[in-house]
DNA sequence: TATATTTAGTTACATAAAGTAACCATATGT
DNA sequence: ACATATGGTTACTTTATGTAACTAAATATA
């Protein structure tokens, strides 16, 4: 990969949220905590990427993953406080795109 | 691939902006028009990439592209109206990149 | 004359990421 | 014994991305 003068931390941010389904994601969080088959439902991504994502996203720090032992399992996911401060990002894209797109 | 409720405009623009390169595209605009090679030196992308992103931007109306007929030849790509709109969510990620990375 | 330089790309090929569908463990219900 | 539901995982195919070499046009240099 190229060496460039390219901020470090908007590039992880990129590198984040520029991934497929990342920002769709958290998105589905924001107004507050949703089950791994919830989010499934509401998004057209498949279980495998979906498990992949909240994984990357939980050890970012932006997505906290809770269980619940019932029966059958129960999996909360909702977002940290990093994770809120993106509502402006993820409020931003869904103005812009209502006005241009 | 599966059908859901989600907005068709925010699918839209994630189909957009969450594709890879995008959004850093958009901020080496900003401040002004640049030309090819200097969009692909201040990114670490391919000059493959670089022109796949850039049409698929031109053909979204974001970026408009300049062609001057000099020797050697000169292109230079800007923002449109619906592409400065952008200034914001690119603000945002860069602002809680700096708050959280 | 032949070769080099510069810009803005394109082409061909290898690798990495994403899509698809089938499968698994757990516990309970029929 | 078989079905159901949840939250995944596995194996396999298709698409996207990375890499490096190449091109055209016009001039400059040896």
């Amino acid at each position: 990969m190229k060496e460039t003068l390219l901020c470090p931390r908007l590039s992880k941010a990129m590198e984040l949220l520029g991934k497929r389904w990342t920002t769709l994601i958290v998105y589905q969080l924001i107004d507050g905590a949703k089950r791994f088959n919830e989010i499934e439902s509401s998004l057209p991504i498949s279980g495998r990427l979906l498990s992949e994502r909240l994984k990357e996203l939980e050890k970012e720090g932006v997505v906290e993953r809770t269980v619940f032992s019932e029966v059958p399992i129960r999996v909360e996911y909702n977002l940290t406080d990093k994770g809120l401060a993106l509502k402006e990002v993820v409020g931003g894209i869904e103005t812009w795109s209502k006005e241009w797109l």
